[in-house]
DNA sequence: GGCTATTGGACG
DNA sequence: GTCCAATAGCCA
């Protein structure tokens, strides 16, 4: 090879073509160092036919710099990294920005000094200085990194350190990977967790490509089942990789994870730490990481030797990426197996309908595990009928739900309450002029948070102080919080039992894993009587002294009607149902509804799950919505409203004749503004066998827009805002 | 004319 | 993405 085509991870320069200096040895795959310009800038080496470039003459190409010293990314990853580029129409670079960490991984290794917070208080106290120390309380870092996440300069850290309340750590970014060993511990499986987990270890042995749904009730342990598919893996000496829907969960599979197979798997998520980030990467690379744990983006990690990919929680909507290359982390994990030969198993105790239907027409395997481990039953599930048994006016428990919570407290047993809205109320009204306080960069309210004493907006994060008089008419003492959160849940339960031990777990409480242990080691001490939670609390947790499961409002997922509202409300309450109960002790479920006709509801309520799957399927069918017909949604975005509108109004004219789609919009987005960018939606329904890709790419190709203006595709949407 | 702000193209 | 040169806009 004389010149070699390097693909950049900057998506606006195409690929480039590089001379290769006499006897450096460079393939397809190779992660290179190339200069463009003034810059060094890491690349890889890709098939030069895979894309459509003007030939460049010999005399005007310049030396590839080096081959970098990790292993070359893989033909299996290569073209997986393709087919997600096409399928959600992003550039290639975007994808291999995700195969590819920031550099810091790639370079030399060695060790780095970080520090850890001594519990030592400085001699001097500054404003600063508070910050950092309560906010690193066990954190450990370089200076830069404790610095960004406190909010704080890095002068401030160097000085905590100079008085001792930082003490400097040596991490080495290469230190090994402990042996997980496949045997660690006696595995006792109930005869028909015993099934699904033989079927599994076949499938692994097998090394060809098998989508599994492995669909087991809430707990009905189809975490040890998935680490007989794990061991089996250990055992041939090859990688697994696990995708956890969210990092707050890790901390309670982490602990189950070593007590499997006696010490912890690597991990991989945004927050890590450069050093621990280089450390799974090239552990992924060169096969010494046998397992990694991580989020969604873990997906693209260049494994050596993958042998499963198991993707826990599958029906968990957070494995949609919402921003950059659109993915949807369940469906990229099959395509994986596809290309890398290999089972995907996806695991969950409410499968989503699209991956059910797979199942039922034969094209994924299904494992089912029907029942719950040992002497643990389903818990009961009741709807409560808020017309009916009305909570006392401006309180959000009903007296029935408050009976059943008592009753626990005299039984030393535990509630959990849940909400999915965080914060104390979702909307502040001035009673005298009606004015409501909204985010100044987006259309949608501010969230009072009592705990920060601030207004927070949960679309883009924007903070202000809870105002004294309303901002609008000025009148003092107007303001009055409208509906409930989690925090005034939290107050009311209080009111209610002065004695009883509350603790609020939303991601305002249970923000690092460190958190998510002690929140997990309270309860499971019985040192907490009723959790009042968010969907945080829906999955992963098991608390065997917890019995009661109270729903505040069944109602609220199913407001705003996109096409899996009734799927996500029945997914969400089946989850969180599925906490009450999992020991000897029965679970009893209390579910407040204004609408217990609903079939979501009845279908609870009733425990038909199959049913509820059968009617919610024929009427996608019926409507031609996924997984029978395709979504893809055009984002148009800018910070004049009138240019996002011009070019919306031009993408629609310009739309191609299609037989078998139609494009509705533009209109303007649910979410009209967000992040001070006017945003207007168009919405392209086609039947399953439309070339959806094609031809946007070709309707979008066409056609420019303003600078300023966003053009962002969305290939099966699951946020319509 | 001389200065700064904006924009389009190249970067191999 | 970043740099640079051509161009437009602005003032004296």
């Amino acid at each position: 090879m004389n010149r070699a085509r390097v693909l950049l991870r900057t998506a606006a320069v195409g690929p480039l073509d590089y001379r290769v200096p006499q006897g450096m040895a460079v393939e397809h795959g190779s992660v290179v160092e190339v200069p463009l310009g003034p810059r060094r800038l890491v690349g890889v080496v890709w098939e030069e036919e895979k894309f459509a470039v003007e030939e460049v003459g010999d005399n005007r190409l310049r030396n590839i710099l080096s081959v970098l010293d990790t292993p070359p990314i893989r033909p299996e990853l290569r073209r997986l990294a393709e087919w997600t580029a096409g399928y959600y129409l992003a550039p290639l670079a975007a994808v291999l920005r995700m195969i590819l960490p920031s550099s810091s991984a790639l370079g030399p290794g060695g060790t780095v000094i970080e520090y850890r917070s001594t519990g030592v208080e400085p001699p001097r106290m500054t404003a600063q200085r508070e910050r950092a120390l309560a906010k690193l309380d066990g954190e450990q870092g370089l200076v830069r990194e404790l610095a960004a996440s406190a909010g704080v300069s890095d002068a401030v850290i160097r000085g905590l350190v100079k008085a001792g309340s930082f003490e400097a750590v040596e991490v080495s970014s290469d230190a090994p990977f402990p042996a997980l060993d496949p045997d660690f511990a006696q595995v006792d499986l109930t005869p028909e967790q015993a099934i699904a987990a033989e079927s599994l270890r076949a499938s692994v042995s097998a090394r060809s490509f098998a989508p599994i749904l492995l669909d087991g009730v809430t707990g009905s342990g189809k975490t040890e089942v998935y680490f007989e598919a794990v061991a089996q893996a250990l055992r041939q000496g090859r990688q697994t990789l696990v995708l956890l829907p969210e990092i707050a969960l890790t901390q309670a599979f982490l602990k189950r994870f070593a007590a499997r197979f006696g010490t912890e798997p690597a991990l991989w998520h945004s927050s890590l730490r450069s050093t621990e980030r280089r450390r799974t990467w090239r552990g992924a690379a060169s096969g010494a990481a046998k397992v990694v744990a991580g989020a969604r983006s873990a997906l693209f990690l260049p494994f050596a030797d993958l042998a499963c990919i198991i993707v826990d929680e599958a029906h968990e909507t957070s494995f949609k990426q919402e921003d950059g290359v659109r993915y949807h982390a369940r469906d990229v994990a099959v395509m994986r197996g596809l290309y890398e030969s290999l089972p995907v198993v996806l695991a969950s105790a409410t499968p989503a309908l699209e991956s059910r239907h797979m199942a039922e027409i034969g094209r994924y395997e299904q494992l089912v595990i029907p029942s719950r481990y040992g002497k643990a039953r389903l818990p009961d599930i009741k709807a409560l009928d808020l017309l009916q048994d009305p909570p006392e006016r401006g309180h959000w428990i009903a007296p029935t739900l408050i009976r059943a919570i008592e009753e626990r407290l005299e039984r030393g047993e535990q509630s959990l309450l849940f909400l999915n809205r965080r914060g104390y109320a979702p909307l502040t009204l001035c009673r005298h002029c009606g004015h409501r306080i909204q985010c100044p960069n987006c259309t949608s309210w501010m969230v009072e948070h009592r705990l920060m004493r601030r207004l927070a907006c949960h679309h883009c994060g924007h903070l202000e102080k809870l105002p004294e008089k309303c901002p609008e008419c000025g009148e003092p003492d107007s303001l009055v919080a409208c509906g409930p959160g989690v925090e005034r849940i939290c107050e009311e339960v209080q009111k209610l039992f002065p004695d009883a031990r509350t603790v609020v777990a939303t991601s305002d409480t249970i923000s690092n894993p460190a958190h998510a242990a002690e929140f997990v080691a309270r309860v499971e001490a019985g040192a907490i009587d009723i959790i009042v939670g968010t969907q945080l609390v829906t999955k992963g947790y098991h608390f065997p002294n917890l019995t009661l499961v109270g729903v505040i409002d069944a109602d609220l997922g199913l407001e705003g009607g996109d096409l899996r509202a009734a799927e996500r409300t029945f997914q969400q309450i089946a989850q969180v149902a599925g906490r009450a109960g999992r020991a000897e002790k029965p679970g009893e479920v209390i579910v407040q509804t204004r609408s217990p006709g609903h079939a979501v509801i009845e279908a609870l309520v009733a425990g038909e799950r199959d049913a509820f799957y059968a009617a919610e399927t024929e009427a996608r069918r019926h409507a031609g919505a996924p997984p029978f017909g395709r979504l893809a949604a055009i984002i148009v975005s800018s910070e004049d409203q009138s240019e996002a509108a011009e070019t919306a109004r031009r993408i629609k004219a310009s739309a191609p004749e299609m037989e078998d789609a139609v494009v509705y919009g533009p209109a303007p987005a649910p979410l009209a503004m967000l992040r001070g960018r006017h945003r207007q939606r168009l919405l392209v329904h086609a039947r399953r066998s439309a070339p959806l890709q094609d031809t946007m790419r070709e309707w979008l190709g066409s056609l420019d827009w303003p600078r300023g203006v966003r053009v962002t595709v969305d290939v099966d949407p699951y946020s319509f805002l």
